[in-house]
DNA sequence: GGTGAGCGG
């Protein structure tokens, strides 16, 4: 018997656990729509891996560490705050090619590191950061 | 940071 599963399960799986529970009085409509894809809880596959539920105190090079075993990174961020420098918990790492991209997912998402369990998975697509002529055009909205 | 979901520079 296990004592505790307190280990984070990944957001996918937890969602759909959570969508057998629904004991509200107000059901809503079950709609027709599983090729809609309202939401993406994963973007497509890239070398770009989004990394969240870092330490603290988990830096980029150990983050470069962690990952290098599943393939060869080509760059690791941990994303700190600009004006503290103190680490936001999440970072990017990028590998040299799409394959070793998909090893770091299986091989990273879900374990430990830094004494917390981390989640691996694609980075989204963003826009390209050189707007010419104007530093303030932000893509408002998120997708 | 003592914040704990998230998508940077």
């Amino acid at each position: 018997m296990a004592l505790r599963s307190a280990v984070a399960a990944p957001r996918g799986l937890v969602r759909r656990l959570f969508s057998t529970t629904s004991t509200s009085p107000f059901i809503p409509p079950p709609i027709h729509a599983a090729a809609q894809a309202p939401a993406r809880p994963q973007a497509d596959p890239s070398a770009n891996l989004f990394v969240s539920g870092l330490s603290k105190r988990t830096t980029t090079e150990k983050l470069h560490e962690a990952f290098s075993q599943f393939g060869e990174v080509e760059h690791a961020r941990v994303v700190t705050d600009r004006v503290s420098g103190f680490s936001k918990g999440f970072g990017f790492v990028k590998y040299t090619t799409l394959e070793d991209a998909a090893k770091g997912i299986e091989g990273m998402d879900g374990k430990f590191l830094d004494g917390w369990v981390i989640f691996a998975e694609y980075a989204r697509p963003r826009p390209p950061l050189g707007q010419p002529g104007n530093s303030m055009t932000p893509p408002y909205g998120r997708r």
